[in-house]
DNA sequence: CTAAGGTCTGTAGCTGATACAGGCTCAAGA
DNA sequence: TCTTGAGCCTGTATCAGCTACAGACCTTAG
């Protein structure tokens, strides 16, 4: 299988093909996360397969919960052919750290509100548990 | 101990005693999430001790990750006088599934990064196991 | 009296998109 | 060939949830 004849595709069809959201590329270009495309004789958006693949690795990279500054940093050690393996481990150890945090954040937080709702009773009194725990310094 | 003569405050004071951002406090006003004040003859801002307790409700449910839309819903439900527990159970149940769902999604994100971080070899190579599983389709 | 700090207003900026208006352009059918 | 509907172009507005700043007042301590 070669790529040889792959061709340029739209804006849409790159949208289509990467599960972005049509206006969300022309975002991704104004803050600098994809490069200005090529254009065709009418002004239009022309994607090659590097720009299709750069795209899906953004895709997946915010799938992951990366920033668009983190994701920024990974497309720069990408395209810097002299990265590090240890440069890459920087940030995704760094991302981790951050998801643990914030799992731990939610996890207190559902701790917290699933003891205060079991002890609702649920009923019509203007009386609630959950006020109270709100309401209480 | 009585509360009789507990004196009005200013925003700052307001922000100090809450530890709520001086700004945010004016921004909850123009939301509708705090009223507008009682202001002296010069134009400051007053806040009684029901608006103190209001602000601390406020930021005790944004601890616990409500957004401002459920927040007015709560503090609805504290202002009329009819409330029940069971409409309060309703919103609490539902930011509950919410941020359950979010700590799935996050453990999800946790695993497939930590499993991809681990592959790293960490050294001065230009070849990341992070960079290839972002790139890989 | 003066200087430092608090407060007032309106407005701009932030992240990460998403949406819409008004105008071209392209492709397919009659 | 004409037409019509879809797609693309641009600039700008909107959303949540704040945060920050400028420039003008006001208050208070020394």
């Amino acid at each position: 299988m070669d790529n040889r004849s792959v061709k340029p595709i739209s804006r849409g069809e790159l949208a289509r093909v990467t599960g972005c959201n049509l206006e969300t590329i022309r975002y991704y270009e104004t803050v600098g996360i994809m490069p200005n495309p090529p254009r065709t004789a009418k002004g239009y958006r022309s994607y090659d397969d590097s720009l299709v693949r750069r795209l899906k690795f953004v895709m997946r990279s915010r799938d992951l919960g990366f920033s668009l500054e983190e994701i920024r940093g990974l497309l720069g050690l990408v395209d810097d052919r002299t990265q590090t393996c240890a440069q890459v481990q920087t940030v995704a150890e760094a991302h981790l750290d951050d998801v643990q945090a914030k799992i731990a954040d939610l996890m207190r937080i559902e701790r917290v509100l699933s003891e205060t709702v079991a002890r609702c009773t649920g009923d019509g009194a203007p009386k609630c548990a959950v006020i109270d725990a709100l309401l209480e310094a």
